[in-house]
DNA sequence: CTGAAAGCGCTAACAG
DNA sequence: CTGTTAGCGCTTTCAG
């Protein structure tokens, strides 16, 4: 069997207890005893079992991410910057894909609870209603949410400005001159999708352009682009693409190069998040920039901050603001060769 | 206090290992005692600790994966093949990021033997020599490698063709007449890295074509970048590169457009993993296609294996084939008039 | 500064 | 089919 606190305890000639004591770095033993203990730990190889530990303790070190997909490049930067600040504290993280799948979601928190990770880091399906939210209290686990619920909740929230980032992209394509408007996006009540639109609709309407025509689906590069094969044959009149995310944009992206409709010359499309690849997409993205690794980061701390106040810490909501970021997948409605040209002579915009 | 198995037993008046047995779902409890416990421990809203039972079952279905970064869409591939495949087996991924940092990666491994996983898919950094060969044996956990190791080892390993996906790589590039050939790739004794290589050279060599010119650098999106930065500006003989993966390859695309260099007209650019979005970068990439999902499940399903064989489990090799896909990023050296033509049907390029 | 004793919450023989 | 009895490997009072 595994070599155990208590064989290493009696090989160095203490009591099982201080060897714990020299082996959680804690203050209050002996220099010497200290010295002994770890180095007979070293030479039989011995690895402290966290699990008995985390029995006694009740602290796992360990967080999970529940998300929707990995895959999708935005959540794979909000992960790494997540477990880069667990690791930063000491703390693993567990990776877990719902899929906006509600069921699998909640069956993810149950195990989570039952393996007493310290906390969850989760972007909410989109219903998340009451009755749900009633079922993660009850969990008794920290969990600071990516996405904002649609009702009002006790969880700590921290995630992009989403409205603003919507706004921005309205104002832009309105300045731009299109009037006819598309808006694809995922499901309805996805809280970050939602207020995307909610600040779109809001700009577009303060430049007194028409609203977006709203087109729901999976906010993913197959959804973005099931959406644009569905509607663009239809819908001949439109002239902009605002997409939920660049996820979605790229799918569109596919979509309009195999239905032979040039951006941006015969149609603008504006991203949302900014991922790595929207600079070298063809044509490389309009987006809105968001800090994905931050949120992660940021989205860490708090998570911690809850586990070591133990519930006695009030619920905080952070915003980190996002921008506008122009590439070449948007042009004026009006001068559309100008634009071109111009795009040409800008060559890449860096930011 | 949370409420525990001795608890819902006292409340189903029954003892605690018939409540475990219950809740175990283990067979030959008298049905209706059964039900009663289980509707109690609804009831009270019981949570099973999974940490207390796998301290004495000694198994944690928990599952770790040590990759480079996630933010590599091959990884992020990889990823969710490996999470799908372990949830449905009941164990969780944890997921670590070593950035091919060796003394990162041990930190990892030991924490995580630490929290006793039951084991770990790791793809190792560039150096797995003897003597870390040997402390990862130390371990004693079941481990599966994602990458092939320099030297023979005692772990199963389950990975994509990388030869033969190199082969065809250097027999297109020959066959389309380039002689001036640049390979771009990570850090050397990188197992997959390095067995693309061979099977490239092995097929220029085959072909009578002049071997490849190799440059190391990292090999994600920007060492793609600043390694194409650095050489395409002096060595200006060079008509075709083969990048070590789609990132880098994303990464040289860059660099070419920031330089004016067109692709495919003055150099064709093939990579290697098709990552989705391979397909809609400027111009779409020539790639090889590996089963990066199917690598995540199988990986995880032969890890699997191991931990419950319980170390009696002989190790295995598991190569999975792969293809080459012809896209848009590589021409004829003789005809390039007629190809840039051809691809600019398809979308827009700066020139 | 160190030892003794008492669990953390669960499962696993072994009886009955 | 169910209860009793021991722990799993560690931490943590509480004495000394």
């Amino acid at each position: 069997m595994a070599v155990t606190l208590k064989d290493i305890a009696r090989a160095a000639g203490v009591n099982a207890s201080t060897a714990s004591r020299c082996l959680s770095g804690f203050q209050g033993v002996n220099e010497g005893t200290r010295q002994r203990v770890m180095q007979v730990a070293a030479e039989m190889n011995y690895r402290l079992n966290r699990v008995a530990r985390g029995l006694v303790t009740g602290r796992s070190h360990t967080l999970a991410l529940l998300i929707s997909d990995i895959r999708n490049p935005y959540f794979a930067e909000v992960a790494r910057g997540a477990e880069d600040a667990a690791h930063a504290s000491g703390c693993d993280l567990i990776l877990c894909n719902s899929d906006f799948d509600g069921d699998k979601q909640m069956n993810y928190l149950r195990s989570l609870s039952e393996k007493r990770v310290d906390g969850i880091l989760m972007n909410s399906v989109a219903s998340l209603r009451r009755e749900q939210l009633k079922q993660l209290i009850d969990l008794r686990i920290p969990i600071v949410l990516l996405n904002k619920p649609p009702v009002r909740t006790e969880f700590s929230t921290v995630l992009a400005d989403n409205h603003e980032g919507g706004r921005l992209a309205g104002s832009y394509l309105a300045q731009l001159g299109h009037r006819t408007i598309a808006h694809f996006t995922g499901p309805k009540h996805h809280g970050n999708l939602t207020e995307r639109l909610r600040g779109f609709s809001a700009a577009l309407n303060s430049a007194r352009v028409p609203p977006p025509l709203v087109f729901h689906g999976q906010n993913s590069f197959s959804g973005g682009y099931q959406l644009a094969r569905r509607i663009l044959a239809d819908h001949t009149g439109i002239t902009a693409i605002f997409a939920g995310n660049d996820a979605m944009a790229f799918g569109v992206g596919l979509a309009a190069r195999e239905l032979k409709i040039p951006i941006p010359e015969r149609i603008s499309l504006i991203g949302f998040d900014d991922v790595d690849l929207s600079q070298i997409v063809n044509p490389p993205l309009t987006t809105i920039q968001t800090p994905k690794y931050e949120i992660g980061q940021a989205a860490v701390e708090t998570l911690l901050r809850h586990v070591r106040a133990g519930g006695s810490q009030p619920a905080e909501q952070r915003i980190l603001s996002v921008k506008l970021v122009i590439r070449e997948s948007c042009a004026p409605l009006a001068a559309k060769l100008t634009a071109a040209r111009q795009a040409d002579v800008g060559g890449m915009h860096e930011d």
